[in-house]
DNA sequence: ATGGTGGTTCCACCA
């Protein structure tokens, strides 16, 4: 069985649910992970969502800020929301699929929003960053995550707020001391990557020596002249599931769509 | 050097 799955930071699902109808319609995904939803579950445009094809929808919101979701054309067999650092943030939703979606062998997708960390990358005087690192070190400890990554069928995708490889941003040398792209960061990042054995399907498919980029910045005059992206959204996959990657693509014309989110989508095929 | 949210409806906070 072959399936497409999205990511895709969309930052305000209420504001962007054109583009989010734009996109279903025109990529037909399997499955998409919504990142930056910024909307409590109650006022979720789950009929609209429904009408767009995806009757299946996990949903991890709050208020304001943050949270996460799964929309599928594919049913659930458990849906599943872990916490970090002792912050109620919506920041983490997993699904699994079964039997029911006509899987054999179970697939867990998981889907991350992983703290943006604010601007000065020390620990000791932005809260934000200190958080961020403390995040990073949770999810690379979390015994169940390792044990999936490593023994299990599981996609992990989402907004990480890391571009760790020296051309997953524009430019290595300016963005050393920039949160995001920080050794200390990038460091973490890699660790739960290890912990996990992680495929970064993204790089499987583009060359380390290519840049790649997921995110552009809205303070640009033109995103696309300057080019000076950054890989902050990423997927991963377990080793049995990264055999039948397919390819993937960003979609960076999503970037010049009308009143666009900073970050592209990403899709992602795998033969199951 | 822009954009989204929410309450202070213009401004702080977040990305």
């Amino acid at each position: 069985m072959r399936l497409t799955l999205a990511t895709w930071n969309i930052n305000s699902v209420r504001l962007r649910l054109p583009l989010l109808g734009r996109l279903l319609a025109e990529r037909q995904p399997d499955l998409i992970c919504l990142q930056e939803t910024k909307c409590p579950d109650d006022k979720f445009p789950v009929r609209e969502v429904v009408g767009m094809g995806y009757p299946y929808v996990a949903l991890n919101g709050q208020k304001g800020w943050h949270g996460v979701a799964v929309l599928s054309k594919l049913p659930f067999e458990t849906i599943e929301r872990r916490a970090f650092c002792d912050k109620n943030d919506c920041r983490h939703l997993s699904v699994t699929l079964g039997r029911t979606a006509g899987l054999a062998d179970p697939l867990t997708i998981h889907d991350f929003y992983v703290p943006a960390g604010g601007e000065e990358p020390d620990p000791a005087v932005n809260p934000k960053f200190a958080h961020k690192l403390a995040f990073l070190d949770q999810a690379a400890g979390c015994g169940r995550l390792a044990a999936q990554g490593r023994a299990g069928r599981t996609i992990l995708v989402g907004d990480l707020n890391v571009a760790p490889l020296e051309h997953d941003v524009w430019s290595h040398r300016q963005l050393l001391g920039v949160v995001s792209h920080t050794p200390v960061e990038v460091e973490k990042f890699t660790a739960w990557q290890s912990a996990g054995a992680w495929v970064d399907v993204m790089r499987r498919q583009v060359p380390a020596a290519d840049k790649l980029f997921t995110w552009w910045s809205y303070r640009a005059t033109d995103w696309a002249a300057s080019n000076r992206g950054r890989r902050l959204d990423h997927v991963w996959a377990s080793a049995p599931v990264a055999g039948g990657f397919q390819g993937m693509e960003v979609l960076a014309c999503a970037r010049s769509w009308d009143k666009p989110s900073d970050h592209a989508p990403v899709l992602a095929t795998f033969e199951l």
